[in-house]
Parts: structure tokens; C-alpha cells; sequence
DNA sequence: GAGCACTGC
């Protein structure tokens, strides 16, 4: 092992970091991309921090602050913009960030900073929360999407006079449309201001993206006046160096190599923790057996290890042994997911080690079908991941790849999520806010027609979007009112009018997370079999309304979920979406009501949202094999379904999953009468499609 | 008789 490593280095920091912070100030106008980036930085002026933000915000529609991530310089532009008077007059200053808790947390920092309660100068807007005050709070934070739902009802945000988005180089979905609506709203409003926050190697295509072509400014600056470029603003970051090496070979397997690579760190580097990057459960479960396995059979230096695995589905008092402090003469391994690369820090990382693969999502709009694949992952995300290892102090990060792999191979950026998903969601939310030409909608990365196409013609079926694609009516704008997938919020829709919407709202709720029952402990057979307590022959739904019933007769216990292999965090979450989905359909005039035991009424709801994914068995075939009636693919009921091995003639499914073969996961049996009943136009007649001409 | 990267409204 000790000849395995050669030491190589990542491009070199370009300037030190003194006093408080300064940075170079450049515009997009010369072009040229990050390499050209790089050079300016050293040609260019330097300005105070403080100053250059201010200018660039007061001369410029557009400042794009790049640099390291984790730099904390980004939570000081909403105070220097308070402070310049962008949030008198009731004018709110907005800053979004993609998740939850980093809302949360920036939120309390900058409040702390500034010494004023959280909840009133200093507020923050997340699902289920809303810290703040009307009338008091200047600096509001809040995810991208609780912003995106803010545009529903004030489509060009007119209470904010300057918006940030924070960590936009992630290109999460939401953050995606948000970009693509901003610039919009630039050109009605000229007087708001956009701060977008992004890793260096994204500058060049944010500044692109709203730079207007050419001919389509001369045009506009005739309507609106002069038209400004955006500024790109260039920050270094906080972070130690870290030393970088590579693999000499390929490996033909990350996961060895990396056991062997922690081992070899262990023997030889001095003390501090290591953090591993792997794909997903399996993966690190393996790792942290031979690992484990290691240390008690070695003699002497493994034992002072401390194997701990980290991954989203992990229970959640197992997910904070990670936080324990390492004990004194022992080193502490986290063999994680992608969940350590943004949404968990850990401190006390000196060493990472890189598989340079993670799971991502595919979509293929032919098929309409979503897959987790392993896939390489982006230099962009190999950065973020060696930067883990920076944070306390000068660390070493290993790539299980070779360098001319990293330099040659590697592409910069990963493909962001909206290339890489179902667009249903996405396209009715663009057509809430009066975006009625779809494919023409300024994308910072376009999905393909193909996608949109797909998704168009779902809401169609679902009677959302009429012959000319619009917004139907009540229907299209109730289904776009609920944070929730078209085909559950239809089946809300339906339930209203059937009379089962307080069952229908339960399992839209369950259907919402991302699972019910626990995972990780005890065996398979002893989950399987608390699962038959809660079965039910209709199908997997009307099993949850029974777990649901179950649990709040417990007085929503968590030792009755222990018990019963339930998850309670899981329901805790289900009870909050079901009571804002509540809010929501009460808001529509949408009747609550209950069935009681009626569960042909609650299977026909869900048969009218989810009528396009029916299928039926074959009279002659025992094994299992379904046809879905739409278009003839062959699929199976999933072993974890109630209905496994029941087979009724004619189902519904919820979702599926392909792996060695297409699983019907969450499935329902059905009449097919429902079908002709629920979606005439589907099933009746051949199917008009308007979108295509 | 099998598999669930990660967010978010």
C-alpha cells in the first residue's frame, strides 16, 4: 500500500485570505470561462468585501458571487444589504437555500450575528414553519420551493426588492425553475435586485444565462432602457488545503480499495477522523462489516477504530452516533452517501476517500421511467467532496481514480436534476404561474421536448390542461394548489366527490414519505410479518389506513411503532402533511369527509388519479406477470406488497421500480369498470393529443 | 421473494 498513493495537487489558491476578506471584481463581458476566470482574478482590482458586494447590487440587475462553498461569506451580503437600506420601506430582502436545515441554521447565524431575535428582523419560511414577523422582518430566509409556492400567489414577488440564491451551483430543481422565473421577473421589474451564489466552475454559465443575446437586448433596451450585465463577483473560501492523491491504476473495485485505503490511513497518517464516500446502503453495510471484521482480527493498531455507517434510511438515533465526539485514542469512520457531501458536516474530517461514483436519478420519457443508477460522479462534486476534509484543518483527500481519469474524463458538471426527472410536477407549477409556452421557457439547462411532451400529456389525461394547454378550471388550478404530484392531488380531487377525502388525504400523506416502516433492524421475516397485522386484501393503501388507525389508537406512541416495526419519525411527518393537506383542501372547498369502511370508494379515488398506471394478469399465466393497459409492458407486483402472490386480475399501481425485473410497488385491486368511469377519454377512444401539433 | 442516492412544497 505505502507505493499506491502519488501525491498530486489541486489548483492552486490563488489568493490569501486577510483581513475580514477580499476579493476580485470582474464582469462576464470578457468571456472566456473559468479559465479566463482564473486570470482575471489576478489581473483585476481588489475590493473590500463589503464594498464590492454594495457596488455591484446598486450598478448591476445581476451580481453572481462565486468561490469555495462553506465560506460563510454569503451570509454576510444579506446584513451589508440591509444595512445600505435595500429592505426600507417594507421592501423584504429574500435569500433562499435548498434545504431545510441550512435555512434554518443560516437563519439563526445571521441573527446572532446581527443580535437580534430570531423570528423578527431576521425570519425564515420553511414548510410547516414560518418564523416571521409581518411588518418586522427585513431579511427573510427560505427554501427555493417555499418561494416558488410565494410566486402562486404574487407572481413577480413584488415584497422583496432583492433575492438571493444561495447554492444555486446545485442545480436542484426548484432552484432551476426559480432562476428561469427570475430573469422573467427582471424584465417587468428593472429596480429588483438578484444576488446568485454558485461555485466557481458554474460562473460562466449563470453570467450566460442572464445576459441577454444581442438583438434581444437592442430590442429590450429600446422598451426598457439600458439593460445591465451581470457582475461576477470572486471570493476565496475558509477552508484548509488539501493535499490530493490519486490512484497510480483504475480499480476494479471501489469498495475493497476503499477498505483497504482506510486501513492504510489508519496505519500510517497521524490521528483525525476519515469520512468514505460510497453509493448506498449495500455498499456501506459491506464496508463496514470488512471493516469491523478488520479490527477485531488484527492485533494491534486497528482496534482504536470506530466504524460507523451514514445513509438517509438509517434510524435516526443510529444517524447521530456519528455526531458523538471521537474518543480519545480512537478514530472515527464514517462510511456515508452522498448525504455527507451537503446536507450532513461532519467536524473533525481530516481524511476523505472518494469512490468518484454516487446513485443518481435517470428518467427516460419514452418509457416514463425513473431509475437509480450508479453513476460517476462530476469534478464539481469530487471538489465538494475533498473540501470535507478541510474544514479543521489541513487534510489529505484520496480518489480512488487515477488523475488523467479526474482531469481527461471527468465531466465538470453533473447533469442537473431537471434533465434527469419526470417533469409532471414541475410543468403544472411553470403553467400556475401563467407560463403557458412550456417549450419556449428560458431554462438555465433545458429538459428535453421529450420530457415535456411526456409530462403534458399526463396533465391532459388527468383533465388538468385543456385542448390548448391550458390551465383547466376549477380542476388544473385546485391540482396545482396541492404540493403534491399531479396524479395524488387528482385522486384528492376525486375523493371530495366520492366522500372518502379524510381516508384519501391519510394515504396521499403516507404515500409522501418515504417510507412507513423501519428499515435496518431486525430481520426481514419479523418486518414481514408485523406487516400482515395491518394487511389488507384490497391492497397496499387501504393497509396504511389501518396502520394510521392503529397508530393514532396507540395515542400515536413510539414504543407501539417499535413495536410494530413502524417508523415514527415517518408518522410524525404524516400527521403534518395531513393536516396541511387538510388546510389545503378545506381552502377549495374541498369536503372532508370520512367513509368509514367503505374501501370501494376509496380504491375508485385512487383509481381516478392513478388510472393510467392499470393493469391486469393474464387468465393463463401463474407466475405473477402483468400487462399494464396502456401500453403493454409486462410488470410484476412487488414481494413487499400486500397483494404479492394474491394476484388479483385487475390493479393500480403507485410507482415502479425496475431492477432485474419492472416491481409494481403500492398496488391496489380494482374493477375495471372504474377505469371507463374515472378516464373515458383515456380508455374510450383513442387519445387526442394536442400538445404534438 | 426483494431493495430504497438526496432534497423539497
Amino acid at each position: 500500500m505505502s507505493q499506491f498513493w502519488k501525491p498530486g495537487t489541486e489548483k492552486p489558491r490563488l489568493l490569501d485570505d486577510e483581513e475580514g476578506g477580499v476579493l476580485f471584481f470582474t464582469t462576464s463581458s470578457s468571456g472566456g470561462g473559468y479559465a479566463n476566470l482564473e486570470r482575471q482574478r489576478q489581473r483585476l482590482p481588489v475590493f473590500k468585501y463589503r464594498t464590492a458586494i454594495l457596488y455591484s447590487v446598486e450598478t448591476r440587475a445581476t451580481t453572481i458571487v462565486v468561490g469555495e462553498t462553506g465560506s460563510g461569506k454569503t451570509t454576510q451580503i444579506p446584513q451589508y444589504l440591509k444595512e445600505a437600506g435595500w429592505a426600507d420601506g417594507g421592501r423584504l430582502i429574500a435569500c433562499t437555500q435548498p434545504r431545510r436545515l441550512a435555512v434554518q441554521s443560516v437563519a439563526a447565524r445571521v441573527a446572532e450575528e446581527m443580535g437580534v431575535r430570531l423570528g423578527e428582523e431576521v425570519g425564515y419560511t420553511i414548510r410547516f414553519e414560518d418564523a416571521t414577523t409581518q411588518g418586522v422582518t427585513m431579511i427573510k430566509f427560505l427554501t427555493d420551493g417555499v418561494l416558488l409556492r410565494e410566486m402562486m400567489d404574487d407572481p413577480l414577488l413584488t415584497k422583496y426588492s432583492v433575492i438571493m440564491v444561495d447554492e444555486a451551483h446545485e442545480r436542484s430543481i426548484s432552484t432551476d425553475i426559480l432562476l428561469g422565473l427570475l430573469k422573467k421577473i427582471q424584465r417587468r421589474r428593472p429596480e429588483l435586485r438578484l444576488v446568485i451564489s454558485s461555485a466557481t466552475i458554474q460562473a460562466k454559465s449563470m453570467a450566460d444565462f442572464f445576459q441577454t443575446s444581442k438583438r434581444r437586448r437592442r430590442q429590450e433596451e429600446e422598451e426598457l432602457g439600458p439593460i445591465m450585465e451581470p457582475a461576477i463577483l470572486s471570493v476565496e473560501g475558509r477552508g484548509f488545503n488539501v493535499q490530493i492523491h490519486y490512484v497510480e491504476e483504475p480499480v476494479a473495485d471501489y469498495l475493497r480499495a476503499a477498505v483497504s485505503t482506510v486501513l492504510s490511513i489508519h496505519d500510517k497518517e497521524p490521528m483525525g477522523d476519515i469520512l468514505v464516500f460510497l453509493t448506498g446502503q449495500d455498499d456501506i453495510d459491506a464496508a463496514v462489516q470488512l471493516l469491523t471484521e478488520e479490527t477485531q482480527n488484527r492485533r494491534k493498531n486497528s482496534s482504536g477504530l470506530m466504524v460507523l455507517p451514514l445513509y438517509s434510511g438509517l434510524p435516526r438515533a443510529d444517524q447521530e452516533l456519528v455526531f458523538t465526539p471521537t474518543p480519545r485514542g480512537k478514530r472515527k469512520v464514517v462510511i456515508s452517501t452522498n448525504i455527507a457531501e451537503t446536507s450532513i458536516t461532519l467536524e473533525g474530517v481530516v481524511y476523505v476517500v472518494d469512490s468518484g461514483f454516487s446513485k443518481q436519478r435517470f428518467y427516460n420519457p419514452i418509457s416514463d421511467i425513473e431509475n437509480l443508477v450508479v453513476a460517476p460522479i462530476s469534478k464539481a462534486s469530487a471538489r465538494q467532496r475533498t473540501g470535507r476534509a478541510g474544514r479543521v484543518r489541513p487534510g489529505k483527500c484520496y480518489r480512488l481514480y487515477t488523475e488523467e481519469y479526474f482531469v481527461k474524463e471527468m465531466s465538470a458538471e453533473g447533469i442537473p436534476e431537471i434533465q434527469r426527472s419526470n417533469l409532471v410536477s414541475c410543468v403544472i407549477q411553470l403553467k400556475a404561474l401563467g407560463i403557458d409556452n412550456i417549450l419556449g421557457f428560458d431554462w438555465p439547462a433545458s429538459p428535453s421536448s421529450e420530457a415535456m411532451v411526456r409530462a403534458l400529456e399526463v396533465l391532459y389525461s388527468l383533465g388538468v390542461l385543456d385542448d390548448d394547454a391550458k390551465l383547466t378550471s376549477p380542476t388544473g388550478f385546485q391540482v396545482a394548489e396541492f404540493p403534491l404530484d399531479p396524479m395524488i392531488s387528482k385522486m384528492i380531487l376525486s375523493s371530495g366527490e366520492l366522500g372518502c377525502s379524510e381516508e384519501i388525504i391519510t394515504i396521499a400523506a403516507v404515500l409522501s414519505v418515504q417510507s412507513i416502516w423501519v428499515s435496518g433492524w431486525g430481520s426481514q421475516k419479523e418486518l414481514d410479518e408485523a406487516k400482515l397485522n395491518f394487511a389488507a386484501a384490497e391492497g397496499d393503501h387501504v393497509s396504511f389506513l389501518n396502520v394510521y388507525k392503529a397508530f393514532l389508537q396507540s395515542g400515536k406512541s413510539s414504543q407501539w411503532c417499535h413495536k410494530n416495526f413502524v417508523n415514527y419519525q415517518a408518522m410524525k411527518k404524516v400527521i403534518e402533511i395531513r393536516e396541511q393537506l387538510r388546510r389545503t383542501a378545506r381552502r377549495l372547498g374541498i369536503d372532508l369527509k370520512s367513509c368509514e369502511r367503505d374501501t370501494v370508494v376509496v380504491r375508485k379515488a385512487i383509481t381516478y388519479g392513478f388510472f393510467a398506471n392499470a393493469c391486469h394478469s393474464e387468465a393463463s399465466s401463474h407466475d405473477g406477470k402483468y400487462k399494464t393497459i396502456r401500453g403493454s409492458q409486462e410488470v410484476y407486483i412487488h414481494p413487499s406488497s400486500v397483494l404479492f402472490r394474491v394476484n388479483p386480475k385487475w390493479v393500480v399501481y403507485h410507482s415502479l421500480v425496475s431492477t432485474e425485473k419492472q416491481y409494481m410497488r403500492n398496488v391496489i385491486s380494482i374493477d375495471p369498470s372504474w377505469l371507463t368511469e374515472a378516464a373515458p377519454h383515456f380508455y374510450q377512444k383513442q387519445r387526442p393529443n394536442p400538445m404534438l401539433h
